[in-house]
DNA sequence: TTGTGTTTTATTGCCTCC
DNA sequence: GGAGGCAATAAAACACAA
């Protein structure tokens, strides 16, 4: 009667206790085998565990265990490596959002001064038409026939281009100081909610 | 030499699958 | 219910600074 899984394994454990109680490290050799087969398959078939350990001079308990604690020392050195590879990914972003954060504070000052100039600009138009309705009443006076009405909004035509530019520019400043409220920085707490495993990191 | 930290081998207990 | 996997942990072996 062929000896069944269990009677091998406590076979197995017998042995391994009667024969030395001494726990003595593989050697080079069983080490370079068990690697080069771990590569090619982590979770080998209990058969091949048993060729391997007879091959090695091992218990086939052993093998198992040895690839039982291959299996978690090579997960926990790929989890170690996605992540820092997060990390490096986080910095990046970090250092993104800086420079993005720089050229909304640039952008932000020279909006400033466009509406300075813009509301200079505006006082001066209006002094100017001022003077000229005072000018044109008195040519009424005297010519009316070659009077045009004047339309206060004439002007707004002129800065019709520069003005939505300048609109168009706080919109862009009002969504990035959005984007500032939402994405705080200073915080990583938000790398703890990813549960992204994949270690297929683009960059 | 020795204290301490790290790595490796082995055990235990629980879970899933057939 | 047995087989095998995994996580957590123990314990031996090893490395190394002081």
């Amino acid at each position: 009667m062929a000896p069944t899984n269990s009677d091998i394994w406590t076979q197995s454990i017998m042995s391994s206790k009667c024969n030395d109680n001494m726990r003595r490290r593989f050697n080079d050799e069983q080490i370079k085998s068990l690697e080069n087969m771990f590569e090619t398959e982590s979770r080998p078939e209990l058969r091949t565990k048993q060729q391997l350990a007879k091959r090695l001079g091992l218990q086939p308990r052993q093998v198992a265990i040895w690839f039982q604690n291959k299996r978690a020392r090579s997960k926990s050195k790929q989890l170690e490596l996605e992540y820092r590879m997060l990390q490096i990914s986080y910095d990046n972003l970090g250092s993104k959002y800086e420079l993005l954060k720089k050229e909304h504070e640039s952008l932000l000052i020279q909006l400033q001064r466009l509406r300075k100039l813009m509301e200079k600009d505006e006082n001066e138009e209006i002094e100017k038409d001022v003077i000229k309705s005072e000018t044109e009443v008195k040519q009424d006076d005297f010519a009316p026939e070659f009077g045009l009405p004047l339309c206060e909004d004439s002007r707004g035509i002129d800065y019709l281009g520069p003005e939505s530019d300048i609109l168009d520019m706080a919109q862009i400043a009002d969504g990035l100081s959005e984007i500032e409220n939402e994405y705080n920085f200073e915080s990583r707490t938000f790398l703890h909610d990813t549960g992204c495993t994949s270690p297929l990191w683009e960059f």
